[in-house]
RNA sequence: GGCUGGAUGGCAGAGUGGUUAUGCAGCGGACUGCAACUCCGUGUACGCCGGUUCGAUUCCGACUCCAGCCUCCA
């Protein structure tokens, strides 16, 4: 299996530290508010990668955390109001919701940085006692960046050239303008824990390196995140662990690609954002899932009202072959190839497109060809048919698509359905009755009618059914 | 300015040194009372200029353009 480390800018061999068993760390959400699409690319993407490496046998150990306390929740729990409990209580619950609904299965873990102070506490005073570190007679604690040789490695940059660019306002208790905080003294009234330096909070960078050791070890197989998080937090994280160990922090270096709008990058600080709740109002959240997991995961997706109906029409092809179609085969849990009358080839081809760095476009067009021959089969040779849908499913079902009834979601298009579905029975049947009459004028007339409101009719031998298409938005 | 990526048919989006990606849309045919669904068929796509090669969209170099990071951001 091959994935491509953003350590070393290339494909390389994935081979876990110990055989069989993959421990992956993924940064997650600042709780201060609901997530968004760009979210919701990481969360998906390390989803199906997780999905994938255990359907391929590994036992993985996925930890992705949530930082509950920094100046931007402080903040937000000030302007509305209410504790900060309260409020990274209500965004975690909102983020579980929403990505329960994209289909993310949950990590195995999900430290949060409040819980985890003393091991925070523990790995600066390591740092000041190695000299990586220093407090400041503001009580904040600062990484002597200089003193790390490496750093730059991640992102192939050169401190030296890094201090031209560096515009920020230089803050005047650190001894050199890169210096990033580890430890940052409270304000009056401020939340804050002990520390040998007095009270405060964690900075940003430190509570990954904390946290990511403490669940998985001061070595792990992968680590991902956003593709915003290279620098300077992963940069950090590298610096801040490899001192404090004296150890390689993380064998594979993994970041998602950008949900752009409008061809720039969707972001809170850019306030472009569409936050997936607002999305799931109007579309099947295996929609936005499909439309996620269609390109690969690196590349930058442009996200335009068009994609989700394009994503959505590319699904109706997968349940418009499952549907009505009896499932039968290898059980559809267990993941196992197992014995079948399906082409392996199938199988195989999937395989070789997700061992390739987690090609899901690649994998999707294996499914398609399944599915066109789901099609025939249902047509031709229909003891054959079962096997191939089960199949389907069983791929789909480790890119976590593919689950839903068929009908369910052929009928569940965007938005509130115009008419109930017992109206739409009687039409049908008005219908039925007409055809029967040889009425073809009025049998048309309702079919064209109830497309008007975006319910297409399909007939077939067994009675007529019916999908609904709402027109966008 | 430094550092990363990227530029594929009408759209989306994989991939490859010579032979079908795939989906949507379009066109022709089959099925259908007519449609929808489905099936069959159908597209000389690979930013620009050089180089390597028997042969390059695929490798190398220059160029143009786009995006990201260099500041909180997934």
């Amino acid at each position: 299996m091959q994935i491509y480390n953003t350590l070393t800018r290339r494909k390389e061999t994935f081979t876990p530290i110990e055989p069989g068993r993959v421990r992956m760390y993924v940064c997650g959400m600042t709780v201060y508010d609901y997530c968004h699409l760009g979210h919701a690319r990481v969360m998906v993407a390390f989803d199906v990668i997780t999905r994938y490496l255990r359907a391929r046998g590994y036992d993985v150990t996925y930890v992705r955390n949530i930082t509950d306390i920094d100046d931007k929740i402080l903040k937000r729990a000030e302007e509305n109001g209410e504790t900060i409990e309260s409020l990274t209580d209500r965004m975690i619950d909102a983020m579980h919701e929403d990505e329960g609904r994209l289909g993310v299965l949950r990590p195995d873990a999900e430290p949060r940085a409040t819980q985890h102070v003393d091991e925070i506490v523990t790995m600066i005073q390591t740092l000041i006692d190695k000299d990586y570190a220093y407090a400041a007679t503001n009580g904040d604690v600062y990484y002597r960046v200089r003193k790390f040789a490496d750093y730059g490695k991640l992102n192939n940059r050169d401190p030296d050239d890094m201090r031209a660019g560096a515009r920020v306002d230089v803050e005047e208790h650190k001894e050199d303008p890169l210096d990033f905080v580890l430890w940052k003294a409270a304000k009056p009234g401020e939340a804050d824990w002990l520390s040998p330096w007095g009270p405060g909070r964690p900075g940003w960078h430190i509570e990954c390196s904390a946290m990511s050791t403490c669940c998985l070890g001061e070595t792990f197989d992968i680590h991902g995140g956003g593709p915003d998080l290279t620098f300077p937090h992963h940069e950090n994280e590298i610096a801040q662990s490899e001192a404090a160990t004296g150890k390689p922090y993380v064998n594979t270096w993994m970041h998602a690609g950008a949900v752009r709008v409008q061809h720039e990058k969707m972001s809170k600080s850019l306030g472009n954002f569409f936050t997936i709740r607002e999305v799931l109002e109007h579309h099947d959240p295996e929609v936005v899932r499909y439309l996620l997991v269609a390109s690969h995961y690196r590349s930058p997706i442009n996200y335009a009202p068009d994609s989700l109906a394009d994503a959505r029409k590319s699904l109706e092809r997968f349940y418009n072959a499952l549907e009505g179609q009896a499932l039968e085969g290898p059980a559809l849990d267990d993941g196992e190839p197992g014995e079948t009358s399906v082409d392996p080839s199938f199988d195989r081809r999937f395989t070789e497109a997700m061992d390739d760095d987690f090609n899901t476009a690649g994998a999707m067009s294996v499914l398609f060809d399944l599915a066109r021959e789901l099609n025939r089969a249902r047509k031709e040779s229909p003891d054959d048919a079962p096997a191939l849908a089960a199949e389907l499913k069983r791929l789909g079902n480790v890119l976590g698509l593919l689950q839903q009834d068929p009908t369910t979601f052929l009928k569940g298009g965007a938005g509130e359905l115009p008419l109930s579905d017992a109206e739409i029975e009687a039409k049908i049947t008005e219908r039925a009755e007409a055809k029967k009459a040889r009425d073809f004028a009025r049998a048309d007339a309702i079919r064209d009618e109830l497309a008007a409101l975006g319910i297409v009719l399909k007939d077939s031998r067994e009675g007529t059914t019916w999908v609904f298409e709402a027109p966008g938005d």
